[in-house]
DNA sequence: GATTAGGTTTGG
């Protein structure tokens, strides 16, 4: 009986036990005895109710003691809570801020949030299994959920909720596995198969799992359906399967689903957010599996990251004859004879090898038949065959796939040269994919939200602009200012002026591209505007504080900014409270207001002003967005822990304006987002109707007039051989490169370390360099204006840094 | 509560 809804503090049949002690929140530790202890306090703040699987939630709220004694400890007497499961769900529609709950039969974890919320160091974690909650309602509330509305919420009626018990999982070591048994799992994917058709009634699934424990598994997955099969994207992804056999076969363990298998995976790297992957709508997922999972994360992430789970390569870094997985957009296809199809695809970077031309009836081509000259030397022929062009057939152009083990056929033809009297000797390459399914060779699409598409669109973003526009070849000149100087606004004369010249430049390099490798001395010597293939190792890079190489990217005028801090940030906000004057409201508005959670200690609470659509309230969407004013920077980021979208407004003579663009324009959890001065022309409006779909902020951002800047990171790396240094930048293909979103990497501490361990695995601080790793790498050279407006030479990294495990020992 | 597959290429 975990949640009791108390009625001016009783209910019939319901009482507090009284053998449970209450004890004071700020003396809550690990070491204090919490069987039998019971918390009181006023809800200061309520999260919304996260559903993550039907009848699963998790709440998270603060409450506060009001009656502590402030000298007895300079700890605020307020703490997060933490509920699971339908408690939380029974919490959320009972439970308004204000009410007073006491709470019993928890847990306590470390607050990951206490430097930034000052609130208690320790969490309280309520699950419905062992928890219980006495709430004493109060009247009506006025807050958030109701406030803007002015409705009352909450009448409840004194209940006792009585909930079923959630399964609790235990889950064999991967070292502990008995024949015979059925057990439950968690693992690392090491090798996979997509599902095939088997000869029987169901598609198969074959991998290999393996944990801390270093055993490897075969796992075989039967499932009639192709929704039921484990959603595994690469190596390195992690698996939780549910009621698995453990069978022997050739005197080895395996794995094999049985009765009520389910399973879910999840990204094995580090993002921030772990997001079960699942189409089962009864997925159970709890604090303990986040744990897990996590856990199962940190362990990849400390294996040798020099030799990577995964065979990915972009298409700047494929070698001849080679396998490799590809991720990548398919633009057209075309069936070649019955048993083999050719897909066009691309990735954003450009391979050193002109690709071979197939010849396919125009008619039967599906997607453009044609691309500009430029477009399609980034454009990759792959031929696939047997079952992958059967299932090519499903295919539809602009999907992102990743294809795995496919291999590059390089292919002699003659050709008449362009004199046209001889034929000369001519290398193309194509791409093949095999039929069968040996080495996981298979198609598969990949969902618009991942991680990859997210980096591959970007990548393909940047492509496009430059493909579309000369002027592409990269602001170098306003590189290096970002680089050592905070950014001024670019001097458009220098930058036509230079663009020109790259234009030119560009044009006459971009027909022939360099095939063979080159020495980092040979390429000094070799003419701009061209790809070139080199192998070098990490000699340093800058800066080596990580946040300073995040940054803001404008995709319309191209200028790089820097991320304010906070100070300056706070400074605007204050400004901004400070010269706020009366005004009148936009007709589609509602004002209300509502109470900021949980005060700084002492402070009295805060009641902020908010505006809000018409729109989104006739929608019932009235918390999607809301317009705040007079607040500081803390006070909104504590808002916007509880709600959706925050916009920060100020009141002006002409009416509501956005604050400075300097500050974001947009709060939403820990992510902000910011606009371009240049390039907005902000104003406050309604949103126009979206229907269905969830406001984001690129919809936001375009309904204010706010040119979205995007996060990137960019760097200056030194490259080294045996024939010369080379410094290089890494931006446009810094998300591939360190296999993280610059997204990610402002928000997620563990994003930041994984960017951390690639960096000190390419260039250890400590260790000779004769160890380092040696880098296949796709440069760009360009020409652009340097410091002092002369002209010269930048390079840029434009591929992921594939490892040449044959060098590896290789001295410089 | 049966059956399927049981990684491992070199090819169009």
């Amino acid at each position: 009986m975990p949640f009791h809804a108390l009625v001016d503090g009783a209910s019939p049949g319901v009482q507090v036990p009284l053998h449970l002690t209450r004890i004071p929140i700020n003396l809550i530790s690990t070491s204090s005895d919490l069987a039998n202890a019971l918390v009181k306090g006023k809800v200061v703040r309520k999260g919304p109710l996260v559903s993550v699987a039907p009848n699963d939630f998790i709440l998270k709220a603060v409450i506060q003691e009001e009656d502590s004694q402030p000298h007895i400890s300079t700890q605020i007497p307020a703490i997060n809570i933490v509920v699971f499961g339908e408690l939380a769900r029974d919490f959320s529609q009972c439970v308004s801020p204000g009410d007073v709950v006491m709470a019993s039969g928890f847990t306590v974890s470390k607050s990951p949030t206490a430097s930034k919320d000052k609130l208690h160091h320790f969490n309280l974690l309520l699950s419905e299994k062992d928890a219980n909650i006495y709430c004493f309602c109060q009247n009506p509330s006025i807050y958030p959920r109701s406030a803007v509305a002015r409705k009352d919420s909450c009448t409840v009626s004194a209940q006792i909720v009585n909930r079923t018990k959630a399964p609790r999982y235990t889950y064999t070591p991967l070292g502990d596995l008995k024949a015979g048994s059925v057990v439950n799992v968690y693992g690392v994917v090491v090798f996979f198969k997509q599902p095939f058709k088997s000869h029987g009634t169901d598609f198969c699934s074959s991998l290999k799992i393996t944990d801390k424990s270093n055993h490897s598994i075969g796992c075989t997955i039967f499932c009639e359906k192709l929704e039921e099969h484990p959603k595994i994207f690469q190596n390195g992804d992690i698996v939780r399967m549910h009621r698995v056999k453990v069978q022997l076969f050739n005197n080895t363990i395996t794995l094999v689903n049985t009765f009520g298998f389910s399973v879910v995976t999840f990204d094995g790297k580090p993002s921030g957010s772990v997001e079960p992957r699942t189409s089962s709508r009864t997925v159970h997922f709890d604090e303990e599996d986040r744990r897990r999972v996590e856990e199962l994360q940190t362990w990849i992430s400390s294996q040798n990251i020099l030799l990577p789970l995964t065979n990915s390569v972009s298409l700047s870094a494929v070698q001849p004859k080679a396998y490799f997985d590809l991720t990548c957009q398919l633009l057209a296809k075309a069936p070649v004879d019955s048993t083999c199809s050719l897909l066009r695809v691309w990735d954003g970077t450009r391979c050193p090898n002109t690709f071979l031309k197939v010849d396919v009836d125009p008619n039967d081509v599906e997607g453009p038949t044609t691309f500009s000259r430029e477009k399609e030397s980034f454009i990759a022929n792959v031929l696939v065959y047997d079952n992958h062009s059967e299932f090519a057939k499903q295919l539809k152009p602009g999907a992102f796939l990743r294809i795995y083990n496919l291999r590059a056929i390089p292919v002699t033809s003659k050709e008449c040269s362009v004199t046209g009297s001889q034929s000369e000797e001519v290398e193309h390459i194509v791409f093949h994919l095999h039929g069968g399914t040996s080495y996981g060779r298979g198609i598969r699409v990949l969902p618009e939200n991942s991680p990859d598409v997210q980096m591959l669109k970007r990548a393909i973003a940047f492509l496009t602009e430059d493909v579309g526009n000369c002027a592409s070849e990269l602001n170098d000149s306003e590189l290096l200012e970002v680089w050592s100087t905070p950014p001024e606004s670019l001097d458009d004369e220098a930058v036509e002026c230079s663009t020109s010249k790259k234009c030119s430049s560009t044009a006459e390099g971009s027909c022939r591209l360099q095939l063979q490798r080159v020495t980092l001395s040979e390429l000094k010597q070799s003419p701009p505007g061209q790809a070139y293939h080199v192998r070098a190792q990490l000699r340093s890079y800058e800066p080596s504080k990580l946040h300073q190489a995040l940054k803001l990217f404008c995709s319309k005028c191209s200028s790089i900014q820097e991320i304010p801090d906070d100070e300056r940030v706070a400074s605007i906000f204050s400004e901004a409270c400070k010269n706020s004057e009366d005004c009148s409201l936009p007709p589609w508005a509602l004002s209300g207001s509502i109470k900021l959670p949980l005060p700084p200690s002492g402070a009295p609470q805060r009641t902020l002003r908010v505006h809000l659509s018409t729109q989104l309230k006739a929608e019932g969407k009235a918390n999607e967005l809301l317009f705040i004013t007079g607040t500081t920077l803390e006070e909104t980021c504590r808002l916007a822990t509880g709600y959706k979208n925050i916009v920060p407004v100020t009141s002006s003579k002409s009416g509501l304006v956005l604050m400075d663009l300097s500050a974001p324009f947009l709060f939403r959890g820990p992510r902000r987002f910011y606009g371009c001065k240049q390039c907005s022309e902000a104003t406050v409006r309604e949103l126009p109707s979206r229907g269905d779909k969830l406001l984001d902020e690129k919809i936001i951002a375009e309904a204010l007039g706010v040119q979205l800047l995007q996060f990137v990171l960019l760097m200056k790396l030194q490259l080294q051989d045996a024939t010369d240094t080379l410094d290089v930048f890494l931006w446009k293909h810094a998300e591939v490169f360190l296999g993280v979103s610059a997204e990610d990497v402002a928000i997620s501490q563990r994003a930041q370390n994984c960017v951390h361990e690639t960096l000190e695995s390419l260039c250890p601080t400590e260790g000779t360099l004769g160890l380092r790793p040696w880098l296949d790498l796709t440069l760009m050279s360009y020409r652009g204006e340097g410091e002092e407006g002369q002209m010269q030479t930048y390079y840029q990294i434009c591929s992921s840094p594939s490892q040449d495990p044959d060098l590896q020992s290789q001295d410089a």
